[in-house]
DNA sequence: TCAATCCTGACAACATAAGTAGGGTTTGCC
DNA sequence: GGCAAACCCTACTTATGTTGTCAGGATTGA
C-alpha cells in the first residue's frame, strides 16, 4: 500500500509554505531546491492545489505561491486528498462490485481502514507541521546576527 | 491510495477458508465462483498465500485449499502483507530519500499513517470475519431440514 | 523592456496491476 | 491403470498509473 510522490512533495511543499506564512510568496523554483523535488512536476502540483483552493498563485516575477488560508485550518488530509482523490483502500470500498452490499464480511475491514486514515491524516495541520520544522531548520543553520 | 485487488480477493479467499475451518479442503475453482474472482488469478494468490505460510494446499483430486493455523491466530494484517509486501505509504516512509532524516517534519506523518493502518488491519481476524459471513450466508439460504 | 514567474497541454519512459495462457505434477477414484 | 481433478510454475499481455520532461504562452515587478 502506498501513497504517491505527489503527496509527499505536496505536503513538504505546503509545509515550507506554512513556514513562510505572513511572509511574502515562495517560488516553485525555492521550493523545489530547498526540498530536492524535479521543479517542472511540482509546479504541477501546485497548480492542482490551486485549483483545489488551498494555495494562491502569485503570478510574475517576485510571484510564486501562498497558502489560500491560515496554517491551522490545512491538513494533511486536505494535501493528500487533492492531490490523489478520494481516499479508498480498495475498489470495494467504494463501489461493491461483488454484488454482495451489505452481507460480505470483508467490506467493515475496508471501511475501518478508510476511516482511520483520514483521522490520522486529518489530526496533522500544517501550523504544527511549519512549527517542528522551523525547529528541525533552525538546529542546522548557523545564526548570522551580523545580518 | 488504495490496496490492489490482491488484498481483496485474498481476504475473501481466506474468508471462505476459514468458513470451511474443521471441514476438507475448498478448491480455488469453488472460491472463484463464489467470490466471482477470475480463477487462475486467484490460484496465484492463493501460491503466494502458501509460501508465505498461511495456507496448505492439497493436491490432486478432491485438493484444494485448508488454513495453515486456526483462524483466531490469522489477521487482515497477515493477508495483506503476505499479498502486498511491507506496508508503507510512501516511498519515504520506507527510506529517507530528501537526506533529511529525523529533520524533516513529514516524517511522523507518514510513519503514524503506516502504524494507524498496520494497527486497524491487525484487529480483524478470520474467525470473527468467518463467523460474520457465516451469519450472512445463513441468511440468504434457504433451510433444507428435509435433508 | 526584460527577466522571473506561473499556466497549460502534450508527450514519453517506466513500473505496476490484473489477468491470460499453457504446460507440468500430483493424487483420489473407478 | 487410466483419467480427471486439482495444484504448480513461468512467461506473456494488456491496460493503467506514475513520474516526470518539454515547449510555448501569459502575467507582472523592476
Amino acid at each position: 500500500m502506498r501513497l504517491t510522490a505527489k503527496s509527499e512533495y505536496g505536503l513538504l511543499a505546503l509545509i515550507d509554505l506554512a513556514v513562510a506564512w505572513n511572509g511574502g510568496p515562495v517560488s516553485t523554483r525555492d521550493i523545489a531546491r530547498n526540498r530536492d523535488i524535479p521543479p517542472a512536476f511540482l509546479e504541477q502540483l501546485l497548480a492542482t492545489l490551486r485549483r483545489e483552493g488551498l494555495v494562491i498563485a502569485v503570478r510574475g516575477a517576485r510571484g510564486g505561491f501562498v497558502l489560500a488560508r491560515d496554517p491551522h485550518s490545512i491538513s494533511a488530509l486536505d494535501i493528500v486528498e487533492a492531490l490523489e482523490g478520494p481516499l479508498a483502500p480498495t475498489v470495494c470500498a467504494a463501489q461493491a462490485i461483488c454484488g454482495r452490499e451489505g452481507t460480505c464480511a470483508a467490506e467493515p475491514v475496508w471501511a475501518r481502514v478508510s476511516a482511520s486514515l483520514r483521522n490520522v491524516l486529518g489530526e496533522f495541520d500544517l501550523a504544527s507541521l511549519a512549527e517542528r520544522q522551523a525547529l528541525f531548520d533552525a538546529a542546522f543553520t548557523v545564526p548570522t546576527p551580523e545580518e
